[in-house]
DNA sequence: TTCAAAAATACAATCGATTGTATTTTTATT
DNA sequence: AATAAAAATACAATCGATTGTATTTTTGAA
């Protein structure tokens, strides 16, 4: 393509007008009369003008765009938090970028400085599993520059978070099991530099505690949670003595472990329950369907994206850090029902 | 924030070197002597100095970055084609920017213009449903602007499209369900705007044809395909007489109305057996588990986007366009088995 | 040591839009 | 008709990086 954009100049030349006066008209600046403004804006559709994004961005130092970098857009929870972003970024007249790092860190670690590099307004950022420094986050974060944490929290420094109450979830889904009559309960646990995953394990320890239920490491089965390990896990549970129950850090491993353990002629709910986290929409499909944490993800991804724009508004305060919580719901669904 | 971005200028003025030789070595250029460039990467390190993309592309008229549109992120085909996307370009350099016009041509509309003004080097996209008319998109074609069409084409005029075979994989799967015996087979179709459901149809008809059974339109249920949708389309087909078997043009209204069918009492596949398309991940997991068409989702990321980078390339060639049609592949499950 | 060639660096224009200031034109008041 | 105020428009600098050209410095051969 032979660059025949056309820009404001062309505009300024067809007409004899200057392009300063051309930029305010385009800009619907009430400095131009409304006959001039007629003629440039008729000529710019007649010459298909497009704004140059760039060279206004430069000019401006404002991009009113955002930043969005999230583990995996495939995740039903992630692609809805992006769906509350991209609400709440629609009517704030903002642009949302959107971006995956796979749970690598060298993919966060790029993302971050491409998007910093094309000046985005701000940033809100769910870590990638490989995420335990947090230099690349912080350093921008202590510029002043806007970043958001959101489900996966940074709590190495002052930071903004926007997470749900994990240890609440975590009590409630392994209160649920043992009011079930669940006497030992496995734990599948995701990598603990997560302190999402520290914290369902938290919630699940505590609940263990406040029924008088002893705590054991052995129930503790600590992996990625992808599909492969939830069979990994299904089959060392099998190793374990009379388990009655299991409460996953996520529906996928969940699920997996469920169909495993169906092929080696487990009967769920009834040999052993099953509790997930994160309502994927499968587990609503799945036999036995699966009883699930639900978390407000739509809500989440207005409310971190809300408090971005605040930030990115009150440039000059130095903006307090602030965590918000926001609260799970347990669904009580056949893989944990009498 | 205040605005304390460091630039080349700054860096400039610290050492007493122009600006231009800055410029050179940060870009590796080997007009300069090493020992300046030394000094050069020293004190951007230690400035904290992160280019200006915004300013390099405008200078330079290249961003190295493509734009994607699809219709929704969370649909497990598409994001397993911008897997594939990324993967491509990563290795070519250029960055991604993703955006989902969820099935909204005046979304679609903003997002194309966005992409524009912002200048990516091509747009790769996949149209929403409620596209019909193509202006938005061929208006920038014809100016030259590299544009790749992708499982949902667009034959109004010269374009290169990225396809799979939807007829065969229609008729493969109608064949299949008459070969297992099917007589009376509703079909569940999509808008007819998008020309991959037309295909998908006529795949059926052609099936029907071959093997002599007699096509009534009286069996084709249209709708947006969308989870309620599949509901409706099975409360419908149950007034139908004797269907005993389903294809449908994708795998979500697919699962749902064989969901509401066994909370009807119908047993699938014994009373009526059910070929869905797209292969998403619950297709296998749920019961019984789905027939489905396999889409080969990633390659079809490779191939557009390895096109796209082409045509990127031979900016001055008249880039010849082309249809590429890959082969879909039908998976026999349980829902269709004897 | 001298000087041409090569290497390194500096100068200055440029990408396209925006914006503070200056100038011209129009309007309205006397 | 004169003139101050207001409205409309023009001028010119700027955002930060890049790049063609010019200048200075270094190198090495005679």
């Amino acid at each position: 393509m032979k660059n025949n954009n056309v820009t404001i100049h062309d505009i300024s030349k067809a007409l004899g007008i200057d392009s300063s006066t051309v930029s305010r008209a385009l800009n619907n600046s009430d400095r131009v009369s409304k006959k001039t403004k007629e003629k440039i804006v008729n000529k710019a559709a007649e010459l298909g003008y497009q704004r140059n994004s760039l060279a206004s961005k430069l000019r401006t130092n404002r991009t009113n765009t955002i930043g969005v970098i999230v583990p995996r857009i495939s995740k039903h929870f992630f692609s809805s938090v992006i769906a509350g972003i991209e609400e709440t970024a629609f009517q704030a007249g903002f642009d949302v970028i959107i971006c995956q790092s796979l749970e690598s860190i060298d993919r966060e670690k790029k993302l971050v400085e491409t998007l910093y590099s094309n000046r985005v307004d701000g940033i809100l950022i769910s870590i990638s599993m490989e995420t335990s420094n947090f230099d690349h986050l912080t350093n921008y974060k202590n510029k002043g520059f806007p970043l958001i944490f959101f489900d996966r929290p940074c709590n190495v420094s002052e930071n903004t978070n926007v997470i749900i109450d994990d240890v609440k979830a975590g009590f409630d889904a392994t209160a649920h099991l043992i009011e079930r009559g669940c006497k030992n309960i496995v734990h599948f646990s995701g990598p603990q530099n997560l302190e999402l995953y520290r914290n369902r394990k938290k919630g699940y320890t505590k609940a263990l505690n406040t029924y008088g239920i002893a705590f054991s490491e052995h129930l503790v089965i600590e992996s990625q949670l992808m599909q492969q390990d939830g069979i990994l896990a299904a089959k060392q549970l099998l190793k374990l003595p009379k388990v009655d129950g299991v409460f996953s850090a996520n529906d996928t491993a969940a699920i997996s472990a469920i169909q495993y353990l169906k092929t080696k002629g487990v009967h769920i709910p009834k040999d052993i329950a099953f509790v997930g986290f994160s309502n994927e929409p499968i587990s609503a499909i799945i036999e036995p369907s699966l009883s699930t944490i639900n978390q407000p993800d739509f809500e989440m991804g207005k409310v971190a994206s809300t408090l971005l724009f605040e930030q990115i508004k009150n440039k000059t305060d130095a903006s307090e850090n602030q965590t918000k919580i926001l609260m799970p719901s347990l669904i009580i669904r056949n893989s944990s029902k009498f």
